[in-house]
DNA sequence: CCCTGATTCGC
DNA sequence: GCGAATCAGG
């Protein structure tokens, strides 16, 4: 494979979303997470930082030489000693400068078209996995939505509209997005399914 | 162990 | 320019 416009501009754009270079590079295909971290690099587009370099280093000149401090020493006109803030929150006409990690709504970690997760009140599952999904949920590593890894299990648990909620997060099977447990009360046979008479 | 990006260096 | 190997960290 190699870099056309197209998939250079694929990485750019996942690139800026905060996506991680593996991500990116399962996204594009035939290149690994090094190929794309590379060239990222060669595109100059590593670090989304690094904004105007134009950075006295006002705090931190404090290292490297135990200089003592411009005690009165500068014709400085514009003292303002106590507002040194290191951060110049003056980007006017710039949107938010989120950091690399935005949960970024368009690629969700979480697959689509799975089937989803039984809702506290909907559905009916056998008491034996409901007792099971009971227990696994103890031991439940409470991953936060961007813990989560095509890896470990996304079983959602407790409100999302409240602190109390994370996903199961233990290894899942290989190829589904649960682990065992919750694979068990996600795809039931048919079969299985205690209905009413008949 | 899983993962992350950063860097090097032969190709 | 490319990216595997490696490094350094969480």
């Amino acid at each position: 494979m190699s870099w056309t416009d197209e998939r250079v501009e694929t990485l750019k754009r996942m690139w800026a979303e905060g996506q991680s270079a593996s991500a990116i590079a399962k996204e594009l295909g035939g290149v690994t997470r090094n190929a794309v971290i590379g060239k990222v690099h060669r595109l100059g587009l590593s670090n989304r930082n690094d904004e105007a370099e134009v950075k006295p280093a006002p705090a931190p000149a404090a290292e490297k030489r135990p200089e003592k401090k411009p005690a009165a020493a500068k014709p400085e006109p514009a003292p303002e000693p106590a507002a040194a803030k290191p951060e110049p929150a003056a980007t006017p006409k710039e949107e938010a400068p989120q950091p690399a990690f935005t949960p970024s709504p368009r690629r969700p970690i979480v697959p689509a078209g799975q089937p989803l997760p039984p809702q506290p009140s909907a559905n009916e599952i056998s008491p034996e996995a409901l007792a099971s999904v009971r227990e696994v949920e103890k031991k439940a590593r409470k991953l936060s939505l961007m813990e989560l890894t095509e890896r470990t299990c996304k079983w959602p648990i407790g409100d999302p509209a409240t602190d109390k909620f994370w996903f199961c997060g233990l290894p899942s099977q290989p190829g589904k997005p649960y682990c065992e447990a919750h694979v068990g009360v996600a795809f039931q046979p048919m079969s299985s399914r205690r209905d009413r008479r008949r």
